[in-house]
DNA sequence: TACAACTTTGTAATGATTACAATAACAATA
DNA sequence: TATTGTTATTGTAATCATTACAAAGTTGTA
């Protein structure tokens, strides 16, 4: 399925802006913030707005296009996988992968009482490339 | 084991203000963000400052004494219970629970190459009551 | 063209968190 | 006790991601 029938599988309008933006997030799947999309569409659409990629992601979160990833204090990262997985997060670098979390919710016990929208999972720490530069830093 | 007890254990001076800091975590267990903690001891104690409140919830997670939720965008929570466990937030209320995820690292593929330091499981939705409620204005 | 609906933009406001410097409390020593 | 250094606490100002809002641009239709 292409980009615009993604798009109006969900109920959004295919504009230029929007569909840029998803082509970068299906393109990349490197799990953005706002900051990084502005920062590499703008090259090519210098009169790109940081606000027109806030609304847009607002919006694709709406339609349950993308969702939010809270992994990280500082800034919201995107995720045009919706699938439940989870996420790896180096707190050197700051990469993000992917993690395959096979959970069933219903499995989960305590979780019965509540209608359940949404799942995240995360683990933080150091990726294998930053743990040989912190044992470096620290002879 | 006492408060005192507690915060020595971690090589935390137990101060008057960690003491009731770390008082209020463990009587409420509420997951309480630092405007709550803030609300409620300043009754008590007029002079309180946030920022006191702020850099001690800073000390005892460098201490590993508390962990931190990033379960909601707008404000962190902290829990004094540092065991590996999920929460519910719910969507509505805002309430947190607590959730048992008996979740082996070892045995989620693709996280041994990494040095894993923090988990975090987070599911988000509705409570019983706040279901409830939204069926009541449905109507 | 004219009009309405929607999209995009720029600026200002919001609000949680941190930076920083001043003051207060505490601890060790003479 | 007086002195001195260290740590804890406080208040204010700065930071910065995100949102609010209104103006300007675009699209589609009659
Ligand atoms: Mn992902
Ligand atoms: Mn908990
Ligand atoms: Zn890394
Ligand atoms: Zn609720």
């Amino acid at each position: 399925m292409n980009i615009i029938e993604t798009l109006q599988q969900r109920d959004i309008k295919p504009s230029y802006l929007r569909l840029k933006i998803l082509e970068y997030m299906l393109a990349r799947k490197n799990h953005p913030t706002v900051d990084m999309v502005y920062e590499e569409l703008s090259k090519e659409i210098p009169t790109l707005s940081r606000t027109t990629v806030y609304n847009t992601f607002n919006l694709f979160l709406q339609k349950g296009l993308v969702q939010k990833l809270g992994i990280d204090d500082v800034e919201a990262h995107y995720d045009a996988d919706i699938s439940l997985h989870g996420h790896f997060r180096c707190d050197h670098c700051g990469k993000i992968w992917d993690l395959p979390v096979k959970t069933d919710v219903s499995q989960i016990e305590g979780l019965k009482k509540f209608e359940v929208r949404t799942i995240e999972y995360y683990a933080k720490g150091l990726c294998d490339q930053c743990q040989k530069c912190q044992r470096h830093s620290n002879k």
